[in-house]
DNA sequence: CTGACGTATCGACAGATGTCAATGGATCAG
DNA sequence: CTGATCCATTGACATCTGTCGATACGTCAG
């Protein structure tokens, strides 16, 4: 089903940086930037990285997500594969728990292929 | 069919700013930064965006994008569109020729809410 | 070991999306 | 008026996407 393309990297976004209003941008860059920002295009996935982030320690687990966003919980876990495999969340499993947080970095980045130079 | 819902209007940019990552975000919010991004979430559109901006005068005709992308003229008339109703991108008819522009403000206003101590 | 619990995966389904060929409007040149 | 040019819309199609219920997997408590 999923064809479940690998996960961006953080050392993929040197590519990714090239502004988009800032000159022509390549092919492979178009292509990685929007498929981060395909992660994006979903109300359910950014108030998920909105709930991440104002989560006490800037993480949460499933279980805390499930119910805010009104979703059952294999789908909540779907939304959150997305978001880690377009590297904009990050995973860690402690135990049974699963704790998502959001990977500022390359929001920034994201930011900065959108507003070039921050003029 | 295509249900075309309203064109994001600058005036909507005060409720879309909120930052993601700055605390929660209400359904509207995530709604409008949700449709923005998703019409970012397409590499035929990124780069028409790129092409766009890198156009002498910052503007560009179907006609002149037709080629670059390699697609039929009415799908790129097509991406257009969404990304004029998305906001990002906006259209002005003179004669024959169709003229789009980037809408930067709409791009600052995205990135801002994506890295909220950037700016 | 066994059961309870938190998550991930699977299979299925309706709806959205990207693409094209064909067609319809507008606008300009002759 | 006529034809050419640029663009948008329509209809059709395959694929992708969001969602769920059911189920399988890993971990902790007893």
């Amino acid at each position: 089903m999923a064809p479940s393309l690998p996960v961006i990297q953080p050392s993929d976004l040197a590519a990714c940086c090239a502004p988009v209003t800032g000159g022509l941008v390549s092919d492979a860059t178009a292509e990685l930037l929007a498929r981060m920002f395909k992660a994006l295009g979903d109300p359910t996935r950014v108030k998920l990285l909105s709930l991440i982030a104002a989560a006490p320690g800037g993480e949460a687990c499933i279980c805390d997500l499930t119910e805010p966003v009104g979703l059952s919980q294999p789908t909540v876990s779907h939304h959150m594969r997305l978001l880690v495999e377009a590297g904009l969340a990050t995973r860690e499993q402690r135990g049974r728990w699963a704790y998502y947080r959001v990977a500022p970095d390359v929001l920034r980045s994201l930011a900065a292929a959108l507003a070039p130079g921050a003029d």
